[in-house]
RNA sequence: GCCCUCGUAGCUCAGGGGAAGAGCACUUCUCUCCUAAAGAAGGUGUCGCAGGUUCGAAUCCUGCCGGGGGCACCA
């Protein structure tokens, strides 16, 4: 039996309950059934009837007995039990638990994928960093966290499109050309310009592509260098983020929207809807129609569009090509930008409330040191994730939300014990491969010895209710866009296994007979396999099979 | 000053109205048989403070206190 399978039994025992006129409601549409935090309290539990109190006129332990009195006759459930102020703790027997080991085996990866965000059209934009040096510890965050939102929108049937906006114009790409121009003439940095090691290796990057470009004229020089040495940064940033796992389905120039006439549109569209008007030589939107603290600037009065013109425009890119919702997964020192962007949406004629959405990350830190790419103070991504290795720096990321403040600390990460959950997890993991590939060695096959009822020991109970709970979890991580869900489950569930493993042997002892415990043992086994597998998928993160 | 965010066990942190949780750290156990990278046992709380909404608040609302971040015709 399922979760959902004893919602629907739970509902059809208040409907019971109602037409023999012991209870007198609505019997709502759907009951929510979730884990117990505790102990002891049953497989499942639902506050169903607490809910239900007040419109049916009976103290909640009243409403919870009547509800548990149909409850109890249903088929597969062992136990019902009305505790508390009025929860309803239910057990299932175990013939009825197990039968999902054997679902979920032949669900596979499709386990846990759902339907609950079909229909949802997303654009999905993280990371967005200039083109001007390499991705440092301050891109990390939404790198992991970005990714693992589009696996679980996708895995829960949402149309999403994760998309990496390039901020290739403007003046801090001229800075980035006359710092690798200045490095490869062996002059000082430029004023504000980058100071970067890296700039060194662009700089012979550019160098043995165009040994000549040196001794150009500056303004010969400047564009052949700003081009090289861009393609040379955007290469190294796809290439990081390919060995982190992230997957980006469009890259998005914006250089393009300046060449192609599209932020001058959009400032002429944005005019037409009525928001824009002239002050002082320069052009506004007047986005504090729409809650923004301030009018914001679309054409300085030098008559070069701003940033903002940009992102407008960009904006209405999104809204074209169809994105019915447009994510920005944003740093907090970007917070300023919620209340512009939602004001490009409404000025647009959209609906800040449902066709865009900021989400704000705190930035993190390594061994308290903040981190700074201007500064030339840099943490490389590349460099966090050699040291300490992709799957560690990405799930560790993705175990906390992204408003959570954190420090990370790089020497922890790399210890390969219990401090270390991503271990804790892929140990599970690797332990549930190792089982099946020495059972398969005993002799032992799932074959056709599957006997639920014999999954009837209390850590089975636990595991296959903990297995059974997958489904939601991934649902409410795509609704909330919360892969730390995910994360934190996989721990439960690698507990639950471990403590399964030390109880309860799959493999036959030296001298015993293979037998349907065996088997039926083996199908609990790989299906807890499937669904750590399944859940590390979701996050990007590694399932060995040994360790 | 205004705005955002965080404040839960000694530490790091989960907890989307319902029964206060996990890991670490500390103590003690458990491998002649699946990987002990594991498991078992031991106690810990004015959920920052004060009001409010509710049958019920760590959770929602308001104010205050404290940490972090932000308030450009920069990009």
């Amino acid at each position: 039996m399922t979760p959902e399978e004893l919602a629907t039994a739970i509902a059809a025992a208040l409907s019971a309950a109602v037409d023999t006129g012991e209870l007198s409601v609505d019997v709502p549409e759907t009951v929510r059934v979730e884990r117990p935090k505790q102990k002891g309290h049953g497989d499942w539990s639902t506050n169903v009837a607490m809910q239900l109190a007040k419109p049916a006129g009976k103290p909640p332990r009243d409403v919870a007995a009547a509800i548990a009195a149909h409850l109890t006759q249903t088929s597969g459930i062992a136990a019902v039990e009305v505790a508390g102020p009025g929860f309803l703790n239910i057990t299932l027997d175990a013939a009825s638990a197990g039968e999902l080991a054997r679902t979920i085996v032949e669900a596979g990866v499709s386990y846990g994928q759902g339907q609950s965000e079909a229909g949802r059209t997303v654009n999905l934009e993280f990371i967005s960093a200039n083109p001007t040096g390499p991705l440092h510890i301050g891109h990390t965050r939404w790198a992991a966290l970005g990714d693992s939102m589009r696996r679980l929108l996708d895995a829960s049937g949402a149309d999403v499109t994760s998309e990496y906006y390039i901020n290739d114009a403007g003046a801090q790409m001229d800075k980035f050309a006359a710092s690798v121009l200045a490095r490869l003439r062996g002059e000082p940095t430029p004023e504000g310009g980058y100071p970067g090691a890296y700039i060194d290796d662009l700089a012979a990057s550019v160098r043995e592509q165009r040994p000549d470009v040196a001794d150009l004229p500056e303004g010969q020089a400047l564009p052949v260098v700003r081009d090289l040495a861009y393609r040379a940064q955007l290469d190294d940033i796809r290439g990081t983020l390919e060995d982190f796992g992230v997957h980006f389905d469009v890259w998005f120039s914006e250089a393009t929207l300046h060449d192609g006439g599209a932020v001058e549109q959009a400032v002429a569209r944005l005019r037409e809807q009525g928001h824009v008007y002239d002050d002082g030589g320069a052009v506004w939107l007047r986005t504090t129609d729409f809650g923004d603290d301030k009018d914001r600037v679309l054409i300085r009065a030098d008559g070069v569009p701003t940033y903002f013109a940009a992102d407008a425009a960009y904006y209405l890119s999104k809204k074209d090509r169809g994105f019915d919702e447009k994510i920005y997964l944003l740093g907090a020192d970007h917070h300023g930008y919620i209340g512009r962007l939602k004001a490009i949406a409404a000025c647009a004629g959209d609906d800040p409330e449902h066709h865009i959405e900021i989400k704000i990350g705190q930035l993190v830190n390594l061994d308290g040191a903040k981190l700074s790419k201007r500064a030339g103070n840099i943490i490389e991504l590349r460099d966090l994730v050699s040291w300490i290795g992709a799957d560690a720096v990405r799930y560790s990321l993705e175990r906390y939300p992204a408003d959570s403040p954190l420090t990370l600390d790089g020497e922890e990460l790399r210890k390969q014990t219990n401090d270390n959950p991503v271990f804790y997890v892929q140990y599970a993991h690797a332990r549930t491969a190792n089982v099946a590939r020495l059972a398969a060695e005993d002799g032992v096959d799932r074959g056709d010895g599957f006997t639920p009822s014999l999954l009837n020991d209390p850590t089975e109970a636990t595991l296959l209710a903990t297995l059974g709970d997958f489904p939601r979890v991934v649902a409410q991580g795509a609704e909330l866009l919360e892969p730390h869900r995910v994360a934190r489950y996989l721990e439960t569930l690698a507990t639950a296994y471990h403590k399964w493993y030390d109880t309860c042997r799959v493999r036959p002892l030296r001298d015993e007979e293979i037998t349907d415990t065996h088997r039926t043992r083996l199908w609990l086994n790989d299906a807890t396999r499937q669904v750590l597998a399944n859940g590390l998928t979701l996050l990007g993160v590694s399932a060995p099979h040994r360790m």
